[in-house]
DNA sequence: TTAAATATTTTGGTATGCCAAATTTAATAA
DNA sequence: TTATTAAATTTGGCATACCAAAATATTTAA
């Protein structure tokens, strides 16, 4: 199996299993990876061969330690260069995320270890997600998803779900930032669209949005 | 064909090409690629369907338009890496060519500018390479070997065709770096060895290693 | 608890990139 | 110029990474 593919299921089924539980189906893989199912059927048969996941046939698949352990890996390389994209050669954070999927693959210790050292070993990159250090370990966090915020709740922005240039960009232009602090006003019962105040302007989030954003409460 | 193997094949044709004659054969490229011969005629049949060599059958290969084109882009890629490595993150000249090899596939003309332009728009990579402008102008040079140099001459080192490791350490070993001078003092008939004064120091060098030092004539 | 819907797996098939061995073509030396 | 050697090509085959359609499981809803 080519290094890169590896990498790319393993990635995928780490960042499913860490937002939702820890065993992943087929489809959540196959969508995420733009696959047809009977190619992630076999992929799963030749990464659990070579011991990165248990797989289980018809019910699901969860990482190995050295599973856990590469998929870490790629998530750090990501992580540490999208930060690097942005901190240092001015990109934009809703363009470096397709840069960073290719430059993930370049598997070179000392060259994320320097990069993340001139950063100053950041601990989360510039969408919010927490970056694992050179041992794997992740800062964990006491986050929420805003749909999952309470009325008059006053939060501050943390990061993000959705790596789209287009959600970025809708972000951006309403001010809805990392660090960004909001208060939650009221929740539509009809469709749990959020009606927020940040930056001291009123605005109208759809629950779709507020699933894609994480906070943390100031309460 | 994938983007990687076209790239690798019209990269190994232009080194080749630009070293010797336009016309590159099979047995070169399969050497440099470490592929069986067989390979490298299916993979220049396809090349030339794609238009970016024309492969005459038993005779031998050169770059089309198109694929002098993306050849340059690659080396400019690569040249730049390696500079930006060497340069801002600190890596020897000797580590850098491997990293470069798998960098120079990432394909964003951005990136590779916003590279260059931190280092002042290099025009020569660490080993004493041109580099490519962003139109794949290329800073044409009356460099020679050192081999080819004459007995009493004044040289000043400004690159190498072998960038081994081996070769890179043997010459900083030596004192043997760019933009160091030397002096030839004599050279053995037998087997064309060179007796060279670099930093005051004197030292033989054999013509195999001459061969892979590119020198200016300071005279 | 069954029927319908959904998810997964199997089966059969394609394209790419590679190789070893056999054959053909070209180059070199006698 | 012919025999030898070397280079290039063809042939047949393998592994990977895919997919579409059919078959089988599993889940959900009636």
């Amino acid at each position: 199996m080519r290094q890169e593919t590896i990498e790319n299921y393993l990635k995928t089924i780490y960042n499913l299993s860490s937002n939702n539980t820890a065993i992943v189906s087929n489809s959540q893989i196959a969508i995420q990876l733009e696959l047809n199912p009977a190619t992630v059927t076999e992929g799963l048969r030749k990464l659990h061969e070579l011991k990165y996941v248990i797989y289980e046939k018809s019910y699901g698949t969860r990482l190995t330690t050295q599973g856990a352990k590469l998929a870490l890996d790629i998530v750090r390389r990501h992580r540490i260069w999208e930060t690097y994209l942005v901190k240092e050669l001015g990109f934009g954070w809703d363009e470096v995320h397709a840069i960073a999927e290719e430059l993930e693959h370049v598997n070179n210790t000392k060259l994320i270890n320097k990069l993340a050292s001139i950063l100053g070993n950041p601990i989360y990159d510039p969408h919010g997600d927490p970056i694992p250090d050179e041992k794997g370990k992740i800062k964990k966090s006491n986050f929420i998803k805003l749909s999952e915020g309470l009325v008059k709740g006053n939060y501050t922005i943390m990061g993000v779900t959705d790596h789209s240039s287009a959600f970025l960009r809708y972000l951006e232009k309403n001010a809805l930032i990392i660090g960004a602090k909001l208060f939650v006003k009221s929740i539509e019962e009809f469709d749990q669209s959020l009606s927020i105040v940040c930056q001291k302007k009123e605005l109208i989030i759809s629950s779709k949005v507020a699933e894609c954003i994480i906070v943390q409460s100031n309460d």
